[in-house]
DNA sequence: CCTATATAGTATGATATCGTACTTAACAGC
DNA sequence: GCTGTTAAGTACGATATCATACTATATAGG
């Protein structure tokens, strides 16, 4: 039995990291000056996924080094949308909690993206981007789970 | 008849969001050091689209600004994938022309990623990713060409 | 306990990305 | 031609991202 074509792969990746890069550009012409996609998501996740994360548990969600993790919440608590605390289980490591006014943020940048989509939908049929959902969130856990068999750098993936 | 429901926008463009990080690590992982995915888009952009780019054509097609361009030009330029001559059409202007050591960079990190895609391969269907490459296809056409409605920054979108 | 190892976070410097402002060339209207 | 406007590229500084190296704490084995 012949191994099962790769071939989709390319070309599936090549049109997401395109519209990955046009709807971050939706995103951010939504978001106030000084805060970009990353800011965004992190608020997100605190809300969607689990409020009070370490900074190295976001870095593991976002596969971006702990580095780069600590400035974007640097900039979050600059601002407001964040409160950095100990993490009283851990001496060495700290917990990252949302403000109001992050979840107003993120509330309100949602709320405004509204008509954007709602303009997008009358242009675009999604009833096949609600078809090709499944796949993607297959796809994403699919590769989330075996992106450890190869560890590129310093992303937190050792181990 | 009432509007379209724009509620897959959002969870599609978030899964699409993290696809494109995941697949972006398996890309730079197989880049030389001190390559990453922008400069090997911008080579596989000259081969596939066409080659003798200006500057500002790889910008709009990037959607990323002018300077971002020139500076990734530069790298390329530095590590001798590229040339950039003069444009014989316009004095302002230069053009962008992939070396043969371009193209063996290329080709060979394509096919460095034949075996990453062949393993993916084995544990997932890519039949579903063929039947989602048309709506893909589809929606980044149609998110490129409605961009212009919304002129965010200096991405050159204007006129 | 004590020691070796692993982990959380930080400090630092390098590169990437981006916005603003500028120079120069093209071009349209007169 | 002259002039005002547009467009291509660059200079510069600010922020973002990242790798490396370091400190401090936790944890496992003995």
């Amino acid at each position: 039995m012949p191994d099962a074509d790769s071939a989709p792969f390319f070309p599936v990746f090549n049109e997401i990291g395109i519209i990955e890069q046009l709807s971050r550009a939706l995103l951010e012409a939504r978001l106030p000056k000084g805060l970009i996609a990353p800011h965004f998501s992190v608020l997100n996740h605190l809300i969607r996924v689990a409020d009070g994360r370490t900074p190295v548990e976001l870095a593991r969600a976002f596969q971006v080094p702990k580095t780069s993790m600590t400035h974007t919440i640097a900039v979050l608590e600059r601002h407001g949308l964040v409160d950095v605390r100990p993490n009283p289980n851990d001496g060495r490591s700290k917990c990252v909690w949302i403000t109001d006014a992050g979840r107003r943020l993120r509330d309100g940048t949602i709320a405004a993206l509204g008509p954007d989509f709602a303009d997008l939908a009358r242009g675009f049929d999604t009833a096949r981007l609600a078809q090709i959902l499944p796949v993607l969130t297959d796809l994403r856990v699919f590769l989330d789970r075996h992106r450890n068999a190869e560890p590129p750098r310093d992303r937190l993936l050792s181990k």
